[in-house]
DNA sequence: GCCAATTGCTTGAAGCCTAAAGAAATTCGG
DNA sequence: CCGAATTTCTTTAGGCTTCAAGCAATTGGC
């Protein structure tokens, strides 16, 4: 009983399964993301950052702050305003001060900016489609749940640390 | 029979659920790989790619050259590069020209190099072992073959393209 | 109303990363 | 043995990314 505690904390345990499975992650990830950034110069001469910028702003016809889309991408916020910047350049992003707030940026896709993701996110979704060719439905949804679970045990992993 | 034929390519078919999954698998993976960045940063004062390269080497004791480190990781050549430069100047890495080939740049830990990595291998399997707490050892299993999977079918698809 | 704390964003320094071009050494076909 | 192709690594230009510091606007306590 006084063990079961104490090991927990003391004894070095042995978690070369997690460290094998968290490589697995990656790699796979890597991978995956390695063939989409390519694809994606290859056939649109756009980088990742960029279409995953475009994605979140689809997906919001009322426009994003700048700080919205730094929560949803998990970057900095300093990422995001030379990403911003470069895309507003390129006329693909509208961008206004806010009429309540003018600390705050709303972002929004142009015309152009909408119809080329459109163009661009149809083919994503095909090679995705692709990279995941061999799995079973049934893997799928299990992959799905499982991720779910992981993603969710994560997050209390990082909460536990910051607290 | 014909439809099925046409149906593949021509028709916009529905792979939401791929994308989905792709999209979780990203979030899982960024997720942990933040956690692990700022920790190695905070208790070590170490970048992940420093990281990850010195977890290489300390698995190749007699050394490995810098392309078997790009390909190992999965990162360009340049990138290798600059990276194996900081690490010498840190002198956690010491790097020599092959004796068989002058091309070849042969590089492996230090004294201190390994003495610092295990250090921080040994903490960084216990944050690992943290992040998948709430996964049972039947979903680890699970995972394990369902990502082992996956990354056969990525890299199927991968190869299909370059092909 | 005022001042402190917070929030939203930008800037700057450093490092990471890729693609592409190029230099040097080796290998291989003839 | 010669020259073409290949391999290994470096360099360059451009972009991505973080952290930390800083500025401007807003909010909240008093």
């Amino acid at each position: 009983m006084l063990d079961s505690e104490t090991k927990a904390v003391e004894l070095p345990e042995d978690h070369a399964e997690e460290l094998r499975l968290w490589l697995r992650l990656l790699t796979c990830t890597t991978l995956i993301e390695g063939e989409v950034r390519s694809r994606l110069r290859e056939r649109f001469d756009v980088t990742l950052p960029r279409f995953d910028l475009m994605a979140q702003l689809d997906k919001a016809p009322d426009g994003m702050t700048l700080s919205d889309v730094s929560k949803r991408m998990m970057v900095s916020n300093g990422n995001v305003t030379g990403l911003v910047e470069r895309l507003v350049e390129s006329g693909h992003l509208d961008r206004r001060t806010s009429d309540t707030d003018r600390r705050v940026q709303v972002i929004r896709l142009t015309k152009l900016g909408r119809a080329e993701f459109r163009k661009m996110a149809a083919e994503h979704e095909s090679w995705i489609a692709d990279v995941f060719a061999d799995l079973t439905p049934k893997d799928l949804r299990e992959l799905m749940r499982l991720l779910a679970k992981t993603k969710a045990s994560a997050q209390k992993s990082a909460s536990r640390r910051r607290a």
